[in-house]
DNA sequence: AAGACGTGTCATTAG
DNA sequence: GGCTAATGACACGTC
C-alpha cells in the first residue's frame, strides 16, 4: 500500500465538503483524534479536513476510466477531460513535488507494483502501450522505411531526372537489338521489294491500329501480306506480319537498310526541309557508310555491322538508324517518325506537326497537298508526339506525387510518435493520481469508526459523493452492482 | 541472367 | 464528333 507521508498534496478543493471530521453522512463517526495528514504541523482537525477534501477531490477521478487501447485517436485527447472536470484543481503534469513512496512517477510498468489491483489497467496500459508501439513500429517501418530512406534513395534524384527528361529524350541511345514485337511491312518503288526496314523490327512500329492505317514507315517491305496501298507513293503497308521475324526477313532487312539510307540520304540532301528533326538542331548531312558509330555495348559486332549502325529500334527507344551530323558534336539519331517523315517527304517539320495548335495545324495541312499516307503519318506523328509529352508529364507527376506522399508519411510518423509520447505521459499522470487516491482513501478509512469504535472495513464500505457535494459511507451490499 | 528503370507507344477514358 | 490530356499497360533497351 502506498503511503501519503512526507509529500505535499498539490490538489486543493474549494467546493463544500459536507462530511466533517466528527460525523460522516450515513452514520459513521469520525474520531476526534483523527490525525489527518501528518507531518505538516497542521492542526489535526484541519489536517483531516484537508485530507478529506483532497481525498474527495481525487475521488472524482474514480470514475475516470482509462480509455480502451483500441481507440488510439480518442485516447490521445480524452485523458485530460476528467481532469478538466475537476476544474479547480491544478494538476501539475510534471509533478514537481516528490512522489509518495508507492506512487512514484515512473514508468507504468514500474508503477504496476503500487497499483496492480486498484488500477490493473495501469500496467497493462503501459505495457500495452509499449507493445502497441513496439509492435506497430516495426510493421510500419517495414512498410514505410524502404520508401523514404535507404532502399529507395533516389526519388528526389528521379524527379530531377524527370525534370531533365524534356531535354534528354531527344538524344537517346540508338537501339541495337532485334525486337520481337509486331512488325509492319513496307516497300516502295525502286527499293528492294523484300527489304525490311529497321522499323520492321520495332514492335508495334508506332502504328495506330485504329486511327490511321499502318504507317508510312519507310522501311517496311512487302512480303505478300495484305496491306494498305498508296497509289501515289506506290507503297504497300502491312502489319499482318506475326510476332517475331524470320531469318529471311532479317536478311532482307539488312538489304533494305542500306537502300533506305541511300534514299534518305538523297532526301536529306535535297534541302527541302532541313528542320525536320526538331527539337534537336539537325544538320541534314547524313551519308551512308559514314555515320558516326554509336557505342554498342550490348550488341555484338555482327548486328551493328550488318545494319550499318541502323539496327532495329523499338518502342522504348525512338532513336534509330539515321543520324544527323552536327558539326563539332555527336550525331543526333533520328526518331522513327522523323525517318518516316523523311521518307514520305512531309513538307514541314516535326516540331510544327506536334506543337502547333489544332487550328494552325489544320491550316498548315491545307497549305500543302498531301497524300492520304502523308496525312495519316502527319496525324500519327502529332498524336504520338503529344502523347509522348503527356506520358513524360504524367510520369513526372506520378513521381512528384510519390515524393509528396513520402513527406506526408514522414510528418504523420513524427506526429504519431509525438502523440504516443504524450499518451504515455498522460497515463503516467493518471496512475500517479490513482495511486494517491488509494492512499488517501485507505487513510480515511483507517480513521473511520462506527458507533462501537470499530473501524470500517474498506472491503465492506466505500465512500461516495453525491452531486451536491455530500459524502456517504455506503456498504458494498447497497451499491448498485 | 534477372530485375529495375527509363522511355516510347497504344488503347482507353474523360473533359 | 473531333481533339486533347491523362493514364494504365505493354514492349523494349539499358544498366
Amino acid at each position: 500500500m502506498c503511503s501519503t507521508a512526507n509529500y505535499v498534496l498539490p490538489l486543493r478543493r474549494t467546493c463544500e465538503v459536507v462530511a466533517s471530521p466528527g460525523r460522516l453522512c450515513g452514520g459513521a463517526s469520525m474520531p476526534n483524534n483523527f490525525p489527518g495528514v501528518r507531518s505538516h504541523g497542521v492542526p489535526q482537525d484541519t489536517e483531516m479536513d484537508v485530507a478529506w477534501q483532497e481525498l474527495m477531490a481525487i475521488t472524482d477521478l474514480q470514475e475516470f476510466e482509462i480509455p480502451s487501447e483500441s481507440s488510439y485517436e480518442t485516447v490521445q485527447y480524452q485523458p485530460m477531460e476528467p481532469m478538466a472536470s475537476v476544474g479547480q484543481y491544478a494538476m501539475a503534469q510534471s509533478h514537481p513535488e516528490p512522489p509518495p513512496a508507492g506512487c512514484e512517477l515512473i514508468s507504468p510498468v514500474s508503477y504496476n507494483g503500487c497499483y496492480s489491483e486498484e488500477l490493473p489497467s495501469c500496467h497493462r496500459l503501459g505495457s500495452n502501450t509499449d507493445a502497441m508501439y513496439e509492435n506497430s513500429e516495426p510493421q510500419l517501418n517495414q512498410r514505410m522505411l524502404p520508401i523514404s530512406s535507404h532502399s529507395q534513395p533516389s526519388l528526389m534524384a528521379l524527379r530531377d531526372q524527370m525534370n531533365m527528361s524534356g531535354t534528354s529524350h531527344g538524344h537517346r541511345r540508338a537501339s541495337t537489338s532485334l525486337s520481337q514485337g509486331r512488325h509492319t511491312l513496307w516497300t516502295t518503288h525502286g527499293q528492294s521489294a523484300h527489304a525490311r526496314s529497321t522499323d520492321d523490327l520495332e514492335s508495334d512500329s508506332g502504328l495506330s491500329l485504329g486511327s490511321s492505317p499502318p504507317l508510312a514507315s519507310p522501311d517496311n517491305p512487302v512480303s505478300g501480306a495484305p496491306g494498305y496501298q498508296n497509289a501515289d507513293m506506290g507503297m504497300t503497308f502491312s502489319d499482318a506480319e506475326p510476332d517475331g521475324i524470320t531469318e529471311h526477313a532479317r536478311r532482307a532487312h539488312i538489304h533494305y537498310s542500306m537502300d533506305y539510307q541511300s534514299q534518305a540520304h538523297s532526301y536529306l540532301h535535297s534541302g527541302a526541309h532541313p528542320s525536320y528533326f526538331s527539337p534537336q538542331p539537325s544538320l541534314s548531312h547524313t551519308q551512308p557508310g559514314t555515320l558516326t558509330p554509336r557505342p554498342m555495348k550490348q550488341q555484338g559486332p555482327g548486328l551493328s555491322d550488318l545494319y550499318g549502325d541502323s539496327a532495329m529500334s523499338s518502342r522504348g527507344s525512338s532513336q534509330h538508324n539515321m543520324y544527323t551530323k552536327q558539326q563539332g558534336s555527336a550525331p543526333v539519331p533520328l526518331s522513327r517518325d522523323e525517318r518516316r517523315a523523311v521518307a514520305l517527304k512531309i513538307p514541314f517539320p516535326m516540331e510544327k506537326i506536334i506543337n502547333l495548335p489544332v487550328d494552325d495545324f489544320n491550316e498548315l495541312l491545307t497549305q500543302y497537298t498531301l497524300t492520304d499516307t502523308q496525312l495519316a503519318l502527319v496525324r500519327d506523328i502529332r498524336r504520338r508526339g503529344k502523347n509522348k509529352v503527356a506520358a513524360q508529364n504524367c510520369r513526372k507527376r506520378k513521381l512528384e506525387s510519390i515524393i509528396h506522399l513520402e513527406r506526408e508519411l514522414n510528418q504523420l510518423q513524427t506526429q504519431r510518435d509525438h502523440l504516443a509520447q504524450e499518451r504515455m505521459e498522460f497515463q503516467r499522470s493518471l496512475g500517479f493520481i490513482k495511486c494517491r487516491l488509494t492512499d488517501l482513501y485507505t487513510e480515511v478509512f483507517s480513521h473511520l469508526r462506527d458507533e462501537d469504535g470499530q473501524p470500517y472495513s474498506i472491503d465492506e464500505y466505500s465512500l461516495q459523493q453525491t452531486p451536491d457535494g455530500k459524502i456517504y459511507l455506503i456498504p458494498h451490499t447497497m451499491q448498485k452492482s
